[in-house]
DNA sequence: GCAATGCTGTGAGCTAGATGACATACGGTC
DNA sequence: GACCGTATGTCATCTAGCTCACAGCATTGC
């Protein structure tokens, strides 16, 4: 017993170690290092649709992303929901949580089938303090998702919904986009309500601002994906 | 002449030198390199309303503030304006800069006299890579501000502006707040103006929403100030 | 002390967009 | 291929808060 779940450790820890290193942050670190992280990690598999932690939750581990797709929000007890950001395999999430252990303020919830691997906060906070380079790149990509989070505001406060939807779905098109015969087409799943969410908006609005843009001959709607059809129309509305 | 010259540079290191030292961020730094960033490093003293840097202007330095207060918003062209922050003498700003020297996307504006030490971004960048303690504090301060504007984004986008300035007056008298024989005296000159671009308002909506709050004995005006009679009912508000 | 400039109070419209309420369509799955 | 849960289309209504407009005050500088 003892013997098979010692084999089982080394399973995990070479599986771990194999996921850490398809993680872009971890680029530099040596590979001792590196299998000390993988000893300390632990892997999990979440379904789609599972929440991983809420606010209030303890913030102590960071998390890295293997596959799937991660959303963090924001949500209202009565249920509203504001989407900061998705993110993806190689990327990070939960990472605030290092520069102090606060609780959770925000959610975190798989969007389909996800890996991600979790590193107690401690083992990464004592990571960065043992190499600069790291603490940089760190840095680098807290401060990157500020900036985005700081444009998003000025967004929600300045701009109307057709703007707003008109840039979310660029910003889409940029970073999921895939070619179509009549356009560029947005390769991802969406609903009109995490559309709504990621703008500040409602379902409905955006089912009417939609068929507006549509009818305008800016994009098309084929199932549940979009094709946008006319970029610099959409730009003009930004 | 060259020997004027050199004497007033001693004398600007010698003052840039005692600057650097009150910065928190910079406390753990050896006095060597402190005095290599003294020598690296621009002192200027900015008039009330004056602005340090624009949106588009060049990143490429960091400042650091050693008196008076500077204010950091989001403009428009129109002339619109929303404030992400207010940091005072100790703090550090412009700093996302360091993460990879794009122009600036917001703007940086003196609320009274300040003097400010500027540092050129790799003199920076070389420091924080060459100590991962530092690197790490500097993640911090970013975290935290990430996380300050992903609240003030979680406001602006649910709450109603009653909420809204509940919320702003009671962050205003936690951090600017003086005693006052009827209650918390914010002791900060702010205009109404001011108030409606930290929470994303207009002028009148301050106005009316003061009186609003003034008529239920949650705050007294005093001349240009305020203050908090009944900071329980205010946070009842929130 | 007197401009001149900037701040505050107030009120009458107006409008973008939220709400609420359906009907319809789609797409898995048994 | 029938069924059920989920997503979409649409419309009528409501309202918070923005705009515009102007009058009265308070500060600042000369």
């Amino acid at each position: 017993m003892a013997r098979a779940s010692q084999d089982a450790n080394a399973r995990d820890e070479k599986r771990a170690l194999w996921y850490l290193r398809k993680i872009p942050l971890l680029e530099g670190v040596p590979a001792d290092k590196l299998s000390e992280l993988a000893a300390a990690v632990e892997i999990r598999e979440i379904p789609r649709r599972q929440v991983i932690y809420l606010p209030g939750d303890p913030g102590d581990r960071i998390f890295f992303i293997n596959g799937g797709r991660v959303k963090c929000s924001k949500v209202t007890r009565d249920g509203k929901e504001l989407t900061l950001a998705y993110r993806g395999a190689g990327h990070i999430f939960g990472e605030l949580c290092v520069i102090d252990g606060t609780p959770r303020d925000e959610m975190a919830e798989a969007m389909k089938n996800a890996i991600i691997t979790e590193l107690p906060r401690e083992v990464f906070q004592d990571l960065l303090l043992s190499d600069a380079k790291l603490a940089f790149a760190f840095a680098v990509i807290v401060g990157e998702r500020r900036r985005q989070i700081e444009t998003k505001l000025e967004h929600l406060v300045f701009r109307d919904v057709q703007a707003k939807l008109a840039a979310l779905l660029l910003e889409l098109g940029e970073e999921y986009g895939v070619e179509h015969e009549e356009g560029l087409q947005i390769g991802l799943k969406i609903t009109h309500q995490e559309m709504a969410n990621l703008i500040g908006s409602t379902r409905e609005t955006i089912s009417l601002t939609l068929a507006q843009f549509k009818k305008k001959g800016l994009l098309d709607l084929n199932g549940r994906t979009v094709i946008l059809k006319d970029q610099s129309g959409l730009g003009a509305l930004t």
